[in-house]
RNA sequence: GCUUCUGUAGCUCAGUGGUAGAGCACUCCCUUGGUAAGGGAGAGGUCAUCAGUUCGAACCUGAUCAGAAGCUCCA
C-alpha cells in the first residue's frame, strides 16, 4: 500500500501499515517522538491501520496541541483506570466498578461510572494522584481487535458495556485499548503510552448523568476533567473559570442589588429590586421606541386565561408537563398564561379585518408562567415567571418576507446595541418523524423555506437544526455565547401558519373573500429576565451609562461641600439623570471606593476649588476604559452626560 | 424531576457533642479630608425547618425546604 506525506511525497508501506510504521519508514527519531497522526484530515493513532492512499501527517511532542482530543480521551482512560484502582484500594473487587461512556469533550473529558459507593469531589485530588502514578508507570497503550462474542465474554460483568457491544453489528470487529491491567472497549484513537500524556489536567467535578442520556435510565456518576497540552493553557482556562465566577449574574445581582429570589415568594420567581427595575425599564423603553418607529401597537392582556383558550391554541395539550396546573373557578378552569400569542390572536379577532389593515403588529411586555423542573432553575436565566418582549405580526402572505426581514433587522440592531458579537443563528425546523407538530406539511415547508431565504438574503451565518421547531411552526433563534462558552438562547422569530388556522382568523381580501393571515411571533430580547441576566455577565456589572441603575455619585470632600453637591444632584436629577450624593461621614477616599465598588460609572468629586468655579473633578469608568478629569465645568459635563445617555452609548 | 454536594449575622466565612465567633456592612460618637478602607463604641443569630439519638446537638441520623454543579427538559 502507499500513503502521501504533507509534502506530497508518496510513501510505500506493507499492507495494513499504521502511522507508526509510516513514521519508522521516515526515521527512528520520528517514530520515537510521534504521538498521533491525521489521515485525510481525521485524527487517528499510531496503531490503527491507515486507509490506502491516505494523506497522512504525524503529530509529535513538538505540537501535541494538534492531538488535543486524542490525549483528552486517553486521559479519560487514565482517570477511569485510576478510579478502578481507587476502589480496589478501598477493598472492593476489581469488577465492582462498572463503566458507561467516556469521551473527550471541549476542554477535557469525562467518564461515567456505576460505583459501589458515591465519589465525592473532595476525593478527586486522590484520583488525580493515582492518574499521575499511571502516567509515571509509562504503560504502553495497545490496540486490539476482537470479535463481538469475545467482547461480550470479556465484559460480561458490566451490563453497560454489554449493552454497548450488543448494539454493534455482528460482523464488525470490536477494538479494545489496554494499558497495564486496564482494558476498555473503545474506538480510539489514543496516545501510544501513558508516559507521553500531558500532565496539565485537573479533575473538576462530579455529577450524575443518565445512562445514555435518557431520563428513564439509571443515573451514573460522571467525573469531569479538563486537560491541555501545556500548563499555561490549563492555567488560562482555570483563570477563565474564575472570571466567569466573578461575572456570575447571581453574585453581581446581589452585590449591585438588582434582583433577589425569596423562597417565601417562590423559587424561580425573581423579585426585581429598585436598581434592577431601572435597568429593565431602560431596556423596555429602548425597545418600545424602536417598535413605535416600526408601526407596532401596544396591547395588554391578563396573566391567566380560560383553559379553553389554551386548548384551542394547543399549548395545553403540547406542554402539559410544563404548565402550572389549572385553577378551578366556579365551574370553569383557568390556567396561568404560558404564552401571550393566544391572547393576541383573540385581540386580532376582536373586530373584522380588511387586507388594508394588515400587517397588524401587536406588542406586549407580557409576563408568562411556566412550570420548569426545579433542577433547571438558575438565577434570572431560567425562571418560572418571566416577561417576554413579545409581539405578534398578522400579515398577508405577500407581506411575510418584508415583515420577517424587518424583525430580523430589529433583532440585529438589538444585539449590536449591546455589543453582542458572538451570535449564532439557529433555524429550528420540523422533524417529520416527530408527531408533536401540528398543521399540514405544505405550510411547514412554506414557513421553513421563508425563514431560510430571509436569513440568506441578510447574509447571516446560520445552522439548521431539525427537531428544534416550536409545535406550531419553525423558528429562528439567536444564540449568544457567554464568557464561559455556554450558549444562551435570547431572541426568537417564528413563522406560524397554524395558530391562525386553529383560531380560524381571517381578513377580507381585495376580492371580498375571507383569507387566512400568517403570524410572526417574535421577541428580540426573549425574556427580560434572561436578557438582563446575560447582560450582567456580558458587562460584568459595568453597565454603560444609559443602563447603569446608579449613574452618578457626587462625593463632597468635606461636610461644607454637601450643599453644593446637593445642588448639582438636583440639577442632574431634573435633567433626567440618576445622581446621588454621598454625605456620609466617611473620608473622601472611602466614598470614592464605595462608588467604585458599586460600579457607578461617573464619580464627581467636589471640594473648595470646584465649588468656587462651579466645576467638578471626575473619575469615570466606561466600557472602553477608566479616566479622571480635573476642573470640568459642571454645565458642560451635564450636557456631555445627557448626550451620552440619550445616544445610549 | 434525577445524582452528588451545600445551608452558621445583610455579605464572606471560622467553629468535629459541653449553652455561638471574625471581617465587612449597619447604628451612634469622634474625625472634615483632594481620588479604592480614619478611629472608637454598639446592635445584630431558635446555627434553614421539623423530628429523632444523647445527660447534653450548630456538630450524629432521618424527613422537609432552599441553593450549587451536572443530567434530562425549555412554546
Amino acid at each position: 500500500m502507499h500513503v502521501f506525506l504533507p509534502d506530497g511525497k508518496q510513501l510505500d508501506l506493507p499492507q495494513g501499515a499504521t502511522a507508526l510504521d509510516a513514521a519508522q519508514a521516515i526515521g527512528p527519531r520520528l517514530a520515537q517522538d510521534a504521538l498521533a497522526a491525521t489521515a485525510n484530515g481525521v485524527l487517528t493513532d499510531l496503531q490503527t491501520p491507515l486507509p490506502e492512499g491516505a494523506e497522512i501527517s504525524l503529530i509529535t511532542k513538538k505540537n501535541p496541541g494538534q492531538a488535543q482530543s486524542v490525549f483528552r480521551h486517553s486521559l479519560g482512560h487514565a482517570m477511569s483506570q485510576a478510579v478502578g484502582e481507587y476502589y480496589e484500594r478501598k477493598g472492593y473487587p476489581r469488577n465492582a466498578v462498572k463503566r458507561g461512556v467516556g469521551p473527550s469533550i471541549e476542554n477535557g473529558f469525562y467518564q461515567d461510572f456505576d460505583l459501589p459507593e458515591p465519589l465525592g469531589e473532595e476525593e478527586l485530588p486522590e484520583i488525580e494522584k493515582i492518574m499521575r502514578e499511571i502516567i509515571g508507570r509509562g504503560l504502553d497503550i495497545t490496540r486490539s481487535e476482537v470479535s463481538k462474542a469475545q467482547a461480550l465474554e470479556q465484559f460480561g460483568f458490566d451490563p453497560y458495556k454489554v449493552e454497548l457491544i450488543s448494539a454493534l453489528p455482528d460482523d464488525e470487529s470490536i477494538t479494545f485499548y489496554t494499558q497495564g491491567e486496564y482494558v476498555d472497549l473503545c474506538r480510539g484513537p489514543h496516545f501510544p503510552n501513558t508516559g507521553k500524556l500531558p500532565t496539565a489536567f485537573k479533575l473538576t467535578s462530579t455529577s450524575g448523568a443518565y445512562w445514555r442520556g435518557n431520563e428513564k435510565n439509571p443515573i451514573l456518576q460522571r467525573v469531569y476533567g479538563v486537560a491541555f497540552a501545556s500548563q499555561k493553557e490549563l492555567d488560562e482556562y482555570l483563570e477563565r473559570l474564575e472570571e466567569a465566577k466573578r461575572r456570575d449574574h447571581r453574585k453581581l445581582g446581589r452585590e449591585l442589588e438588582l434582583f433577589t429570589i425569596d423562597p417565601l415568594v417562590g423559587k424561580g420567581l425573581p423579585l426585581w429590586l429598585p436598581n434592577g427595575t431601572v435597568l429593565r425599564e431602560e431596556l423596555a423603553a429602548f425597545l418600545k421606541e424602536q417598535q413605535f418607529q416600526r408601526g407596532y401597537q401596544g396591547v395588554i392582556t391578563p396573566n391567566i386565561g380560560n383553559l379553553e383558550l389554551y386548548k384551542t391554541s394547543g399549548h395545553y395539550q403540547n406542554y402539559s408537563d410544563s404548565n402550572f396546573s389549572p385553577i378551578t373557578v366556579d365551574d370553569e378552569q383557568y390556567m396561568l398564561k404560558p404564552m401571550n400569542c393566544p391572547h393576541h390572536v383573540r385581540i386580532y379577532d376582536s373586530k373584522p379585518r380588511s387586507y388594508r389593515d394588515l400587517p397588524v403588529r401587536l406588542a406586549e411586555f407580557g409576563t408568562v408562567y411556566r412550570y420548569e423542573q426545579s433542577g433547571e432553575l438558575n438565577g434570572l436565566t431560567r425562571v418560572r415567571g418571566f416577561t417576554q418582549d413579545d409581539a405578534h405580526i398578522f400579515c398577508r402572505t405577500d407581506q411575510l418576507k418584508k415583515e420577517f426581514l424587518d424583525v430580523l433587522d430589529l433583532t440585529v440592531l438589538v444585539l449590536r446595541t449591546f455589543g453582542m458579537n458572538d451570535v449564532r443563528f439557529r433555524v429550528g425546523t420540523r422533524d417529520p418523524a416527530d408527531e408533536k407538530y401540528v398543521g399540514d406539511a405544505a405550510n411547514w415547508q412554506l414557513a421553513e423555506d421563508g425563514i431560510i431565504q430571509a436569513v440568506e438574503e441578510v447574509g447571516l451565518p446560520y445552522s439548521i437544526e431539525p427537531g428544534d421547531a416550536a409545535f406550531y411552526g419553525p423558528k429562528l433563534d439567536f444564540v449568544v455565547k457567554d464568557v464561559l462558552g455556554r450558549e444562551w438562547q435570547l431572541g426568537t422569530i417564528q413563522v406560524d401558519y397554524n395558530l391562525p388556522e386553529r383560531f380560524d382568523i381571517s381578513y377580507v381580501g381585495e376580492d371580498g373573500q375571507d383569507h387566512r393571515p400568517v403570524m410572526i411571533h417574535r421577541a428580540p430580547f426573549g425574556s427580560l429576565e434572561r436578557f438582563v441576566g446575560i447582560l450582567i455577565e456580558h458587562y460584568a456589572g459595568d453597565f454603560p451609562l444609559w443602563l447603569a441603575p446608579r449613574q452618578i455619585a457626587i462625593v463632597p470632600i468635606a461636610d461644607r461641600h454637601n450643599a453644593y453637591a446637593e445642588e448639582l444632584r438636583a440639577e442632574l436629577h431634573k435633567a433626567g439623570l440618576r445622581a446621588e450624593v454621598d454625605d456620609t461621614s466617611n473620608r473622601m477616599q472611602a466614598k470614592v471606593r464605595n462608588a467604585e465598588l458599586s460600579k457607578i460609572p461617573m464619580i464627581l468629586v467636589v471640594g473648595d476649588k470646584e465649588q468656587e468655579a462651579r466645576q467638578v473633578s471626575t473619575r469615570e469608568r466606561w466600557p472602553d476604559g477608566h479616566r479622571e478629569r480635573k476642573g470640568v465645568g459642571f454645565d458642560e459635563l451635564k450636557a456631555e452626560l445627557l448626550e451620552r445617555y440619550k445616544s445610549r452609548s
